[in-house]
DNA sequence: TCGAGACCATACGGTATGGTATGTCTACTT
DNA sequence: AAGTAGACATACCATACCGTATGGTCTCGA
């Protein structure tokens, strides 16, 4: 049963959720799995295979929940898409993919370009899905993208800042941004 | 001379902006001031010393670019002080105090309780001048709050998107909210 | 039942880092 | 001139982390 390699990359995305990549220590994830050194390196390609398992995995339930929350607004109002995708930019679903995890893994981007590299594509592809969104309200892709760089410029600060902001604030900095949003489709 | 001790600091917040929290070990910081871990010991309390110094001297430049930029647009226009403000909440200053050392203090929070604290105390002060900017021109305490969290989301979530999003592309951002400001102080 | 392979524990070695101990050099004091 | 304290270098030690080597157990198919 490959079940425990789950169970390892799991591990290590909650101990980096509390502590960041510089808790992230094979010992102590091994520690709190009950298994040793030697399970990790049966499964794993050392501490660089590890690293890349786990970013792997967090990318991959990065996009799924990106293209779940289109697919859940699909035909919907835009401001409906809006907020569902603004809620998405800062990160509030539950289970594994927390806000902590969030911030720590764009901490750990700040200081790994492999990391980095991760955090590029999915910021790159959570930005352009508000774009999309927003561009058959607005004349030009330029619009469309500055538009849409509001509600995730500010879903990313609001995780990034310290404290927290919290979420009531933050749909009332959202509530602001209606006004911009035009309440008809743009005339070709 | 306790200029070295300057130079510590100095150059130990260079190589946090270059490489985050992780790449500040004593021996490197020794090594590019041609000084020894003998040095080190004589000026500081150990690790844990330096830290707090380190700190100490970040949030004093901090707020004192903060207190620059509210005496420098001293009864201006609202929307010159905001756009002050704003180009201050994204680190836009030159010298030590750059955007990528904003970065790297704000990751290094993500995982120590007492950058947190620091940073918790960066973050209200600038959050609440431009808080003050707006309060002339709204009815309440609470809306001003919020409308003062739209440049200030913005502004953090700019540096910390990766990668950082382009001056010209924030100023667009920007642009886009000036509609939300009011002309005129509003009545009491 | 027996051998092969998957899975994992334990032990060891290497490296990096922080801390300490001690010696030296210089400048100032008396 | 001799004594003293500040500033720094060097050598050494402890610890934490990663990686590997070795061997044990469990399962499955022949």
């Amino acid at each position: 049963m490959k079940d425990t390699e789950a169970r390892w990359i799991s591990e290590g995305l909650a101990l980096l959720a509390e502590e960041g990549a510089q808790g992230l220590r094979i010992d102590r994830v091994a520690a709190r799995l009950g298994l040793s050194k030697g399970s990790f390196h049966h499964h794993f390609a050392g501490a660089p295979g590890y690293k890349s398992a786990l970013l792997e995995h967090f990318e991959r339930i990065s996009v799924e929940s990106l293209e779940g929350a289109i697919a859940r607004t699909d035909g919907q109002n835009l401001r409906v898409r809006l907020a569902e995708l603004s809620r998405l930019v800062s990160a509030d679903d539950a289970g594994i993919y927390s806000p902590r995890l969030d911030v720590a893994v764009r901490a750990w981007a700040s200081s790994d370009t492999e990391v980095a590299a991760m955090q590029a594509r999915i910021d790159d592809a959570r930005l352009a899905a508000l774009q999309a969104a927003w561009r058959p309200f607005v004349a030009t892709d330029g619009e469309a993208h500055a538009a849409a760089l509001l509600p995730f410029l500010i879903g990313v600060g609001a995780t990034a800042v310290v404290p927290p902001v919290a979420p009531d604030d933050l749909r009332a900095a959202y509530e602001l941004l209606l006004p911009l949003v035009p309440e008809e489709p743009a005339a070709t």
